[in-house]
DNA sequence: GCTTGACTTTATACCGGCTACAGGGCCTGC
DNA sequence: GCAGGCCCTGTAGCCGGTATAAAGTCAAGC
């Protein structure tokens, strides 16, 4: 099949395809006498394996790693929990910040009425006045 | 005050000032005979005032847009309030996301314990066996 | 006066994970 | 023979910085 249909039934578009080669996640296929690429059931197979990995938000380093992993039968398997875990904890650090986030905005939010002006809204000069008492945290000179 | 003791007070690198003020967030400063940077304290409240709110993960653009509304005193406050609503959605929505991502996850590492090797590996086999399972959603030709 | 080192300047490239565009070639159907 | 759709390569843009190079400036110490 050439690219267009392989894009086509992964889910994505035809330049990612072109991109995951270049980036050494899908293998370069044969090319058709006029230098079209000509895929298999395996580059479609491995396509949605590298999609399946990055809908699980994986960076294209891991996908990487994972994939010179899984040709390796016999090695231990520890890399690839480790790289599973790794992830894991990322993601959950990134889901309590922005937990802690969204407490601020809705803190912010209520902060201002619809219907003010500039001059008055409550957001502006929460906004302002949090930003005075934010220096830098590792030199703040009349702390101890 | 010259730009590396801006930067330490507002605890951002000196390349970021530079970016700011590329990027239209603060003002060019005065320059010295010999072409420095000459800050005054506006200077530095403006640029805390940016960096509280990228604390906030606003955009540049967002932020922007923030400082030329507050010049306005006397213009309705809406847009800023629907700012930060647009944003806190956002946020809300990427945090909902994580948290589905944070489950999937968990359950993907429970598919191995360690000393296992390669081929049998309960990661790696759920990861393809997933892959599999998820065509194009947009062209499923089976279902219905 | 000369050196050292810390600071500053501009310009440019890089990061991830795509996405978009330009300028061409190929192929099929009418 | 030509229109339209597909494909090719190469390049640039997005975001919010970060890093590098090569050069200029300045104060302190010798």
């Amino acid at each position: 099949m050439r690219i267009g249909e392989l894009a086509r039934r992964a889910g994505v578009d035809v330049q990612t395809v072109r991109y995951y080669e270049r980036e050494g996640l899908l293998d370069a296929p044969a090319r058709t006498p006029s230098g079209y690429r000509a895929y298999g059931p395996a580059h479609l197979e491995r396509l949605r394996f590298v999609r399946h990995c990055r809908s699980l938000d994986m960076a294209l380093a891991d996908i990487r790693r994972v994939l010179a992993l899984a040709r390796e039968a016999s090695v231990a398997c520890d890399e690839v929990n480790q790289l599973v875990e790794a992830h894991l904890a990322r993601v959950r650090a990134r889901r309590q910040a922005l937990e802690r986030l969204e407490q601020q905005l809705e803190a912010l939010r209520a902060q201002c009425a619809n219907g003010q002006r500039i001059a008055g809204c409550g957001i502006l000069q929460e906004l302002i006045h949090a930003a005075q008492g934010e220096a830098c945290a590792c030199h703040v000179e009349g702390a101890r």
